[in-house]
RNA sequence: GGGCCCGUAGCUCAGCUUGGUUAGAGCGCACGCCUGAUAAGCGUGAGGUCGGUUGUUCAAGUCAACUCGGGCCCA
């Protein structure tokens, strides 16, 4: 039997089934058994961090992942698929501060480092197990992972294998520590990485200060007491300003500038930029001109007089200095440098000798030299709790007292980078720091590069590409807490270090406690914590050296991009795994990651293996809602992945995420198309031909065991429909070797619903519910069952639960025990046939035309038609569609279909088109002439061009040679017929209705009256019934004489003409009738 | 300021690599058909200045330049 699917059927509740079944059978265990020995495909699992809800934008990275390693499996490849957890590093820190009620760095150290810690490994260790969280998600979804391996890169193990890699950096030199400016998230006090940074970009509107300097003295003289125009968006660095720097070629003017205000009239001498007036307000005198060269050395007054500067030990200070990083784009032309809070800034300080100041605390706050200013916030920082308010406003007002503003607004608009963890905007801000040095291998990271198949290809050669030209130092530290330390050991006098690479070694170092006794590490009696504060509490003695740990933590985008080897614990275990494992076939993340995890697993593959990490990747983007808007909690138009597949089912979910809209472009979420198109499309129309299926094999008593039917023998529609199954199967696999799940996709849903569902079954009917069990018939199943088989093979990986439904009900017992553990069969050529497939193509057309023709003429499909005309341009086409005229016939109930060829001549006109690609090369601009001449040429013309003659045309007295290939036949009308005509293909209807075809009409039209009446009276299809009717005498006469093809169609014993005075009227072609039905 | 992507029917998308003369599909809408897959099935129709301008070409949705709008990334 092939079970019946429930009426109600909810695909919700079947998918929970189905996960049962799964878990109750080790179905995922069992799809990797099997493949235990055959051709490894490396998928390298990106790690979640475990803090938060995940959100539907996860659904869509994690089906790509699931669907692409189903079908490697499924294609004959070993997919070991290991879990991961993103552990360390700020988000943990951030929430678990949160948590604790901590409000800052001081507040942790006083809590206790090592409680802290403790609390970030449980709330980690929580988040994983965490309902309606990652777990779940990946559940519900169908996601085949293995959860229970999964590597946590806070577990010993990891963290020993990301110190394996520190260690080969540090020791080809790689890493190293420096004094920049880097960009520093003031609220947690850490550096961030570029990467990091690129995360957090977000437009703000910031202060726009022009500031009027006045010039001490100049080397123009000419200048002296005037007024130099300074910009700035950052006023709380004034007060951290050691010196000005303009262009040397910039042409700089003097001026006199004239405006009003409220108040009064104001007149400035100014020096600014020469194609920076505009942002001068009223009327602008210049008064001189000259470059940036002739200003250099101009003494300017201090802006803010909190920091004491030494002119006589920096003579260089407070002075116009040169920068070839000065723009005239914005501002005045004139930049303030503060070599604490600026790349160019602190470079110019080395330079010139400048004074180093730096009034702001690592976390944002200015130092106790600012008097007023000392503790306070520089920018507006917000917190989970409060806000901080920011200093700049305060600043402004207080040069404005003081004169020195020229104009203020806060009102520039740009986009400035903000901490992905906290919001607050970051500061640029020098100091001590680890880095990378990644630009030294820059060339093989690019070559690496190449060896990567991007899908889409744009993003590696663009934006990763871009990205990769113009590689930055990684900046590795970060001054945190829960985190891999740094294993860098440096002596006491501070002229000595190493780096430590793994548990071993470590445990060659000494264990010092409170009290100052050093003890072996392996004797110590403590545990070993890769954390602090364990690794804090190991000194080494070496050379007579003491060897202690430096505090930072490093990167957790280190910890991510190591997992290659990291998750196997390489290359302390696993070797032979990871050599089978690296690079990875396959890692499939959100576009967000182009410089995350995508580039921090690349760049640590090129530099320690020389290798890319991964070969294929596929890129998804956002999710938008259905305006095109970012889903955010602020605005309110997330949506929660639990809720949408409690209510479509997870398949319908992926199916659409796939579908709908390529990946890598931004998708519209519009809930509403899952269900119209996924659900009650392609769904529904897989479940109603298994429905069909099963409802008449059933009947028939068919069971799949039967002896196969040779295809030879079985009818040219299954023929066709299993050449077309392979047709599309090779196309799925195409798009599928490609990552473009959106074109394998598509491909399948088209083939269900039109090819499928609607040609084959409906074509089909007759064979499934006619009696007898016929080779034929047995055939009709055979096929559909085999077909079924193959769509729910194609589909499983992407609508895993659907298919394993379907496949439970279709499979037989010597058949695997899930769809998800048989082999995706290969295309079979010598299944496929692209004439036929050609045929069918034409008959489908001939059928669409004549149903335009019965729908123009009023004609209903019910009543049958003596023949239609095709005329045909060529033997070949005639075979073609004698070949399918059956179904042709059946399918628009005529009687005959006549071919009309060249003897018919007269009937058909037939018209030449031209055929512009072989004329546009032949003729050039006389293209256009040409082709118009040939629409008039004669019928004995392109007979001559058809026997393989050439023609010329005159135009104008120039010669025009026309060969075949010039044109395009068609034949456009038949005289006096009803005609359509479609690419090449034209039909003509006679609509000529004889008595006979008349009688035959109303025959039909009765049964599909009595049909309906068995049907409305609950009679099963099998049931016998006994008819009693009246009629007027032009359908009796009918009724009569079709007697015996009525009582065939309608099981009828007998079919009685009698004087009804009851029974129920019904109406055929105008005429009233009377009829009673009853069962026998 | 730079880079990338997108703009085609009311909505969601094909088509653009390789230019060729009625620009397609699905959904929605309107109308009709079918009734032994029936709380199913099929068809027809309306609906498009292919974001805009300019250019290349005999010919541009397709190629080029510019431009407008949207998104993402960078500075």
């Amino acid at each position: 039997m092939f079970q019946q699917l429930p009426e109600n059927l909810s695909y919700p509740e079947l998918e929970h089934k189905i996960l049962e079944f799964w878990e109750e059978n080790n179905i995922f265990e069992k799809s990797l058994e099997n493949r235990i020995g055959q051709r490894d495909f490396a998928f390298f699992e990106g790690p979640p961090t475990v803090n938060g809800k995940p959100g539907l934008h996860h659904m869509m990275a994690r089906a790509l992942k699931d669907t692409v390693c189903r079908y490697k499996t499924m294609t004959g490849h070993y997919v070991r698929r290991q879990a991961g957890w993103d552990t360390h590093g700020l988000p943990v820190e951030i929430a678990v501060e949160k948590q604790l009620g901590l409000k800052d760095k001081n507040e942790i150290e006083s809590f206790g480092v090592d409680k802290f810690n403790e609390e970030c490994k449980k709330f980690v260790y929580k988040n994983i197990e965490m309902d309606q969280g990652w777990r779940t998600l990946t559940r519900r979804m169908g996601f085949w992972i293995d959860l229970d391996a999964a590597y946590i890169t806070c577990t010993n193990n990891y963290i020993e294998s990301v110190w394996w890699a520190l260690k080969q950096f540090f020791d080809k030199g790689l890493i190293y520590k420096g004094f920049k400016v880097v960009p520093q998230s003031p609220t947690i006090a850490t550096p961030l990485s570029s990467h990091e940074l690129s995360l957090g970009y977000k437009d703000v509107r910031d202060p726009n200060v022009y500031l009027k300097l006045k010039i001490i003295s100049s080397p123009k003289s000419s200048l002296n007491g005037s007024c130099i125009l300074v910009w700035t968006t950052t006023p709380w660095t004034l007060f951290a300003n050691v010196a000005l720097s303009v262009g040397e070629k910039i042409e700089y003017v003097h001026v006199k500038n004239t405006r009003k205000t409220k108040e009064e009239e104001l007149t400035d001498l100014l020096v600014l930029a020469k194609s920076r007036i505009s942002v001068l307000d009223g009327e602008v005198e210049i008064i001189e001109e000259f470059t940036g060269k002739d200003i250099l050395g101009t003494v300017y007054e201090q802006i803010l007089p909190y920091v004491t500067i030494n002119r006589e030990t920096h003579t260089n200070a407070l002075t116009v200095l040169p920068g070839d990083f000065v723009s005239t784009d914005d501002g005045s032309g004139v930049v303030h440098l503060a070599p604490a809070f600026g790349e160019d800034d602190y470079r110019m300080s080395l330079l010139f000798n400048l004074p180093f100041e730096q009034p702001v605390t690592p976390d944002g706050h200015f130092t106790e030299e600012l008097g007023p200013y000392a503790g306070r916030a520089i920018k507006t920082f917000t917190y989970e709790d409060h806000v901080e308010e920011g200093s700049d406003k305060d600043i402004i007002k207080d040069l404005k007292y003081a004169g020195k503003i020229y104009r203020s607004s806060i009102d520039y608009l740009h986009s400035y980078p903000h901490c992905w963890r906290t919001g607050n905007p970051i500061m640029y801000y020098a100091r001590d720091s680890w880095f990378i040095r990644s630009p030294d291998y820059k060339e093989i990271m690019k070559q690496c590069n190449n060896q990567i198949f991007w899908q889409p290809p744009e993003i590696g050669s663009g934006r990763f590409g871009n990205w990769l030209e113009e590689v930055k130092e990684w900046s590795l530290s970060r001054d945190r807490y829960w985190g891999t330390p740094l294993p860098i050991w440096i002596s006491e006098d501070g002229e000595d270090k190493f780096a430590v690479g793994s548990i071993a070694e470590l445990s060659t170092g000494l264990y010092e406690f409170e009290d100052g006794k050093r003890i072996p590490v392996p004797e110590c009696g403590i545990e070993i914590d890769l954390h602090i504060p364990f690794v804090d509490k190991v000194v080494f003695e070496r050379n007579g050296k003491v060897y202690r740990r430096i505090s930072e933590v490093i990167d957790v985008w280190f910890d991510s991009g190591s997992m290659p080897f990291a998750q196997m614990h390489y290359p302390f275990e696993n070797q032979d795994l990871f050599e089978k494992m690296f690079p990875g076939d396959f890692i499939a993340e959100g576009i967000d990651q182009t410089r995350g995890w995508f580039y921090t697993l690349h760049n640590i593959a090129s530099a320690l293996f020389g290798k890319p990490a991964f070969k294929n990747i596929l890129v998804n983007e956002l999710i938008l809602d259905k305006k095109g808007e970012k889903m955010s909690k602020s605005k309110g138009n997330t949506v929660d992945p639990f809720e949408i597949m409690e209510k479509y089912g997870a398949d319908a979910v992926r199916w659409y995420l796939f579908v709908n809209n390529p990946p890598w472009k931004a998708t519209l979420f519009n809930e509403e198309d899952i269900n119209s198109t996924i659900l009650s499309g392609l769904f529904r129309s897989l479940i109603n031909c298994y429905a069909f299926f099963s409802l008449y094999a059933n009947i028939d008593g068919f069971t799949g065991n039967e002896p196969e039917i040779p295809l030879t023998k079985r009818p040219e529609i299954d023929r066709w429909i299993i050449s077309r199954v392979n047709s599309v199967l090779k196309e799925y696999i195409r798009w599928m070797e490609e990552y473009d799940l959106t074109k394998s996709h598509r491909a399948i849903q088209s083939f269900v619903i039109d090819e499928l569902s609607n040609w084959y079954i409906r074509r089909n009917r007759r064979r499934f519910w006619k009696g007898g069990n016929d080779s034929e018939k047995i055939a009709a199943y055979q096929t559909l069952r085999t077909i079924m088989i193959n769509i729910l093979e194609m589909m499983a990986s992407a609508a895993p639960f659907l298919t394993e439904t379907l496949y439970q009900r279709l499979r037989l017992p010597s058949e695997p025990i899930s769809i998800h553990l048989i082999d995706l069969p290969k295309p079979d050529m010598s299944k496929m046939d692209v004439n036929l497939e050609r045929r069918m193509d034409t008959a489908q057309r001939i059928v669409n035309l004549t149903r335009f023709l019965r729908e123009k003429s009023k004609i209903k499909v019910r009543q049958p038609l003596r023949r239609i005309l095709v005329p045909v341009l060529n033997p070949q086409q005639r075979r073609d569609i004698s070949s399918v005229e059956e179904i042709i016939i059946e399918e628009i109930n005529v009687k005959a279909i006549e071919f009309v060829t060249d003897e018919t001549e007269g009937i058909v006109k037939r018209k030449a088109k031209a055929n512009f690609k072989t004329l546009g090369k032949k003729f050039g601009k006389m293209t256009q002439i040409v082709a118009n001449a040939i629409l008039n040429i004669s019928d004995s013309d392109i007979r001559k061009l058809e026997s393989g003659q050439q023609i010329t045309i005159d135009i104008d007295s120039n010669k025009y040679t026309i060969e075949r290939e010039d044109i395009e036949i068609s034949s456009e009308e038949i005289e006096g017929w009803l005609v359509a005509s479609e690419y090449g293909v034209t039909v003509a209807l006679d609509t000529q209705i004889t008595t006979e075809l008349i009688h035959e009409g109303i025959a039909r039209e009765f049964v599909n009256r009595l049909q309906n009446i068995r049907k409305q009276s609950g009679f099963e299809v099998t049931d016998r019934i006994k008819i009693l009717y009246s009629a007027p005498k032009n359908l009796l006469d009918a009724i009569e004489i079709k007697k015996e093809y009525i009582m065939n169609e309608t099981l009828a014993e007998s079919l009685m003409i009698t004087n009804l005075t009851d029974g129920m009227e019904i109406e055929i072609n105008d005429g009233i009738l009377k009829i009673n039905v009853v069962k026998c």
